[in-house]
DNA sequence: CCAAAAGTGTTTTTGCTACACCCATGG
DNA sequence: CCATGGGTGTAGCAAAAACACTTTTGG
């Protein structure tokens, strides 16, 4: 019996210049030559899945050392014209202080785009986007996931704007610092932040480091 | 470049005897021999996971007609002695009527069992198992799928009682009633059960037929 | 007429929301 | 000394939780 040909595609999110941002490659090979897609390839006979993930996202940008996670099977019959793929997408979450992209010859340029300005896109990788762009507004509200898109050590405005740009909606800024110290996710490090604000600023960091669920919003 | 092959494995609950209960067969064949597993198959090449599934149960149980879910891979390098595979789990949830189930030549028996009360199992299907218990425990209390275990009719009493089961806890059944009426998920039929009640009791039907998000508790 | 489950409202508690002023620093 | 973002508490309201008695039927 034949079977379909596995492979992960990555949404790799970060956000710069107060937007969140998506990371996508140009392909330089038929069918979908010129467009723009998500870094993604084969997996590995004898690889895991999540290992396929980081390895991919290594190859075409050099990046490494991030949040990531599994989830969701994209099967449609037709959803790559040449042959029969099975793609298990990833969530990628890169902290905001991780910078350097750069490609390699597999594919012809790849850029930071505004998930709400996307543009056409190979494969069904619009609708792939779209799935975890949903999830990722559901799950910063019910886990530590917020933190990840956050560098070390952050002020708590500074999250509360991350909030702010993935919810898409303003929020009180005393309601959000009660909820938030009081589900004991961040701790304050004693150290300040000088420049660019006009009075010193708490910098918090991260209690744990993997996710946790506890009701941030 | 080759691939792991892909295949689905299905857990199926029921509620039977006051009780959740899953769906195992027994293998026939080596590495596996004599022990108990979930129902699964290979993915064919032009086959969606879904349909997969949903053939893969009507060949092992002779079941069809009911919710089935699809998510979460599971692909650990060990799963399976004898070849990669890598497999994409399912839920399914039988209502509470259907009934018969005989297995075919490929198993050499199949039986309902309790939960909580296990039998030892072949490759990593107590996690798979685990995993969507968990997940139905959650998914019940924010959408309709509590709705898709009970029978074409039946009482608010036997609702509730479906979700003390799943969830393991008993329930106030004037807010348990005040809150799921006030979802508008359920409609008076107007029928009543007369059999095994003193007093003869409303017989409720779901609205709508597909899973619906609602906050139920 | 008694046993057994059906059915029904109100009060209390809790958590969420809305809201405005003083503080510390750099220029 | 002024502009700028940092930091803090309380009152009102809405949703959730706790709680007990009357009703209907079959035996």
């Amino acid at each position: 019996m034949e079977s379909p040909i596995l492979a992960t595609d990555v949404v790799v999110f970060n956000i710069r210049k107060w937007k969140l941002k998506v990371l996508l490659i140009k392909m330089n090979k038929e069918p979908f030559i010129w467009q723009w897609a998500l870094p993604g390839w084969f997996i590995g006979i004898n690889e895991l899945c999540i290992d396929a993930a980081h390895r991919i996202l290594f190859e075409a940008s050099s990046v490494s050392d991030l949040y990531i996670e599994q989830l969701k099977v994209f099967d449609s019959l037709d959803r790559d014209p040449k042959a029969r793929i099975v793609s298990i997408a990833h969530m990628a979450i890169i902290k905001k202080d991780d910078l350097s992209i750069k490609t390699n010859d597999r594919y012809t340029d790849i850029a930071w785009f505004d998930v709400e300005d996307l543009p056409i896109m190979a494969y069904d990788h619009l609708e792939i986007i779209k799935y975890w762009y949903e999830r990722l507004k559901w799950k910063i509200t019910y886990s530590t996931l917020s933190l990840s898109l956050m560098p070390e050590k952050f002020t708590l405005t500074e999250l509360q704007k991350v909030f702010e740009i993935v919810l898409k909606k303003d929020l009180d800024k005393r309601n959000f610092r009660k909820k938030l110290l009081k589900a004991w996710v961040v701790q304050d490090t004693w150290d300040k932040k000088t420049i660019w604000v006009p009075r010193p600023a708490a910098l918090y960091t991260a209690i744990h480091s993997d996710l946790e669920f506890v009701d941030l919003l």
